[in-house]
DNA sequence: GGTGAGTTCACAATTCCTTGACATTATTTT
DNA sequence: AAAATAATGTCAAGGAATTGTGAACTCACC
């Protein structure tokens, strides 16, 4: 599973875990109108080597690529050229990723944004809440799971006009993108982190997930607690959501293994 | 920002801060096989300080530790020796990091590289992706992080075999992602062992397995137990699996030799 | 300073791994 | 073929490991 140029050569097995998605969809494409052009990045970044990596990466994807050098110039050509997704730094000259990602969400709410923001800035704030991007990275990042994410992005939104804003579960009601819980229609205040482990949870449904795993993905690398503290946030959850707490149905507990989300 | 933990000597009691994940993770990790051998990190750095705390901290975790103090022996090291996975420094005597890192990949390209480089080597850092590293890391680093990195690399190299979900064999659904097992539609509860034991089982069908290798493979190497212990495994398995447990169909005894299951 | 989120800790509750004894079956020896 | 020996089946109990949970603690932010 390498990552990129040295693949000189094209694959020709397709590797494992390399973007099946996006080949099959050029003929099958679910749902939508069938056709599927390629998809247009614009990178926001005003390192140069980064830009150039970043190009060549998604270039060798398949990607048609876009780019400015600060934010200013990024929220004009964001406008302009009409890209598919806008994968945006936070710290640039001119203008901060964080406003242009602001304004832009205003201007084209539907254009998908990942951010990149150097690490201990506050991430929390960044996705979801006041900016609405929908997805970040630290840096620095494996080019690898940027790629990754850009995918998944693009696959949510793309998939189909039903793509529910709001994901169901007995009577629980999860607006992501709103930060919003409901539970027989009345709010149920979640913490940051609770929040964050229930969407990792509802977007890897009936998966086993290791306290290791939900550390890496929800906690994320810089700041590494210790694995009881899942279960802590777990506790959290059930009360807050399970009809009876005591006797999980949704969160459920896999002994020796870790937790698994049954929607 | 630490560059090391104190994690000092091996406790045996379990150190209380420490992760406990890893510990449990010897049975049943993730969707890989249940085997969980131990496995080894080639360490390529050349400043013996840096060796030696990287050292104690991947042995304490569990990890088998090679090391070599520049890049001509690194390279070296890993072709001869075969690591899981590469923690690999750029600036280092004899053959930089990078170039360890480019040749590396063309001749081993399935292993996993985790790159360090100096604070300010910004070039470097995306540079060291393009050549296929799969993860970096700045000077100085917290050794935490770099354990999270390397546990989620291996992770995720590990992982991808995501081609069959499930298993079946007669009336029984083995599904490996999501810890469970279905028969006639049913949830059937197994154990932690159990079920890595199964798992091994489906993944070497029609294939004689002494109690020994069960164990070794299994089980792990830490612990040792009796080989009757296998036995009472079997015995679960068939009560939980076989249509008539006193006669089984699909785990089988080879006298004097094993167990056998044929799919 | 107060507040709340996040984390850690301690202890209880639970699960399950392991062991050993004995029963049963298979293989070898007489 | 019967007896002797070895290997496996089975089960219950003790102990180890894992998880549930409430409370204390830390720290950033008002």
């Amino acid at each position: 599973m390498k990552t990129r140029i040295n693949f000189t050569a094209r694959p020709k097995g397709r590797a494992p875990e390399a973007r099946s998605g996006s080949d099959k969809s050029e003929y099958t494409d679910d749902t939508e109108a069938g056709a599927r052009r390629r998809r247009r990045i614009l990178i926001v970044e005003d390192e140069p080597a980064m830009v150039a990596g970043l190009r060549d990466n998604f270039e060798y994807e398949g990607y048609d690529v876009i780019t400015a050098e600060d934010g200013v110039a990024g929220l004009e050509r964001a406008l302009a050229d009409d890209p598919d997704l806008v994968v945006l730094d936070v710290m640039m000259p001119r203008m901060s990723g964080l406003d242009v990602c602001k304004q832009l969400k205003v201007k084209r709410p539907s254009v998908p944004i990942i951010m990149l923001t150097a690490r201990g800035q506050e991430i929390d704030k960044v996705v979801g809440l006041e900016l609405g991007a929908d997805d970040y990275l630290t840096k620095p990042f494996s080019v690898r799971e940027l790629m990754a994410r850009v995918r998944a992005v693009l696959r949510r939104v793309s998939a189909p006009a039903r793509a529910p804003e709001v994901y169901r579960f007995n009577d629980v009601e999860v607006n992501i993108r709103g930060n919003e819980v409901r539970r027989a229609g009345a709010r149920v205040e979640l913490s940051a982190k609770e929040f964050a482990l229930l969407v990792y949870f509802i977007s890897h449904p009936a998966e086993t997930l290791s306290r290791d795993r939900l550390l890496d993905e929800v906690w994320g690398y810089e700041n590494y607690p210790n694995t009881r503290t899942v279960d802590t946030h777990i506790v959290h959850l059930r009360q807050k959501l399970e009809p009876n707490p005591e006797e999980p149905r949704f969160i459920l507990t896999v002994h020796g293994s870790g937790y698994k989300f049954v929607g």
